[in-house]
RNA sequence: GAAGUCGAACAGGUGAUCGCUCGCGGCCGCAAGGUCGCGGGAGGAAAGUCCGGGCUCCAAAGGGCGUGGUGCUGGAUAACGUCCUGUCAGGGUAACCUGAAGGAAAGUGCCACAGAAAACAAACCGCCGCGUCGGACGUCGAAAGGCGUCGGGUGCGGUAAGGGUGAAACGGUGCGGUAAGAGCGCACCGGGGCGUCGGAGACGAGGCUCGCACGGUAAACCCCACCUGGAGCAAGAUGAGGGGUCGCUUCGUCGAAAGGCGAGGCGCGGGUGACCCGCCCGAAUCCCCGGAGUCGCUUGAGGGGCGCGGCAACGCGUCUCCCAGAGGAAUGAUCAUCGCCGCGCAAGGGCAACUGCGCGCGGGACAGAACCCGGCUUAUGGUCGUGCUUCGACA
RNA sequence: UGGGGCGUCGCCAAAUGGUAAGGCCGUGGACUCUGGAUCCACCAUCUGGGGGUUCGAAUCCCUCCGCCCCAG
């Protein structure tokens, strides 16, 4: 596989895999998001993404996805492996550059590891 | 140079690194999939969902009655509420812009408040004439009373100029006319009717004629003309799998009978929609339900060049190109560099207004395909045009 | 993505095209030693925004904005 490769089997897109996450799993609060997880039996890592379409219009949500899948590609053997991820978006305006998100999940994920 | 107006195109470029997705090909794998190479990968509005069409299903989309829509002319188009062209009306010095712009003489409704009166006209105040009642003053008379003037009450008649309300008052202004007035008469303006000429038509020009008859409202009901069946790609197809097999009756036929088979009638249920008629189906290679799977899914009223026709919208011919197909939903991230815009400093130029090499800082909008097209509407930073108009200066 | 519906005072809500009812809340006053209750008075100038039709628009028409519901 490749090294920093982000393919659909690392992704959580089934409505029952959300419902799952966010209904019996764990939750972090950052400033600007919310991480949600929950340990899976697959020996890997994955992660979802959710923002409503109340908090910005379509191009910001794309926005905010595609920082969210950036980071978590080129950061993703730092985060606990076995775990289910979904990203909540709280202010998805806030964040607007890479580097924001990189702080942000790098402080979410931080504390994930600690518990 | 300033202000304005119209129109068109674009929607930062290039490179590197790391990624996502689709197609084709190679390799690995039983398969799911992985990997390598090549190629493609958001918009002018992809948006709002306000119209129109394609496509799909409802048996066909038939008749009636509705419902909804459109509404100056002629044209364009697959179609439209769109576009073009012309007309009229309104705005602007102009370029140019704006207009749901048919019918109020088929009928119905409504026109609050105010006002005499709000729609077949009528007549409250007023004005005028005649009659009548009594009063004041003048005058004549001895008196009774007569005559005249003024103002008042009242009856009959004439009148619609004046009054003042209102968004709107049954043509307007002026002169004549009259007891007072009045299209009663005349002039001009407005309006109605009928020919003529021009135009394809909306309409325009001009003539004759009628003293004038028709308040407004149809984005009130309505009338006229034209259009209009319903649902929507979550359509629909496929489909692992699940479920279902109408009632009464007549006739024919087979049978000993029970019953079977065939044809029909009535009812019931369903297709089926605003409603009615009509039509179809009620059973075994049939009907109903049915996954996040697969198909539908991108070659199309398609884009570009050239030529021809047309004022134009657009059409015709020809050559050429293939140009997104995702599905918790791809089309990205970072860096470098070039270009653009704004601000600050500022070399140089110029009498000055000003211009501005270069350097630094900042900015780069609105917004994301979800079956596909044609429009409309709304959002939006900037760039462009020997475009057009008006004004100013100079020659 | 498609299909429907609704916006009137801080809240709940009425209004044939003709002065934007009413209730709750609030404010002021009366009564009371004080409070409550009661009574009286006040409380919409932009009827979600902008245009249009009409003499006149919450109401009719057009166009934007916001919210809610349904189909998964």
């Amino acid at each position: 596989m490749k090294k920093f490769g982000f393919p659909k089997a690392l992704r959580v897109t089934r409505t029952g895999d959300f419902a799952r996450i966010q209904g019996r799993g764990r939750r972090i609060h950052g400033r600007r998001v919310t991480l949600a997880f929950d340990r899976n039996r697959r020996g890997e890592t994955r992660v979802g993404i959710t923002v409503s379409a109340k908090q910005a219009n379509s191009p910001e949500r794309n926005r905010f996805k595609r920082l969210v899948r950036e980071v978590f590609r080129r950061t993703r053997r730092a985060w606990p492996v076995g775990f289910d991820y979904v990203v909540i978006a709280k202010e998805p305006k806030a964040i607007r550059s890479y580097d924001d998100m990189e702080i942000e999940l790098a402080g979410v994920v931080r504390r994930v590891d600690a518990r």
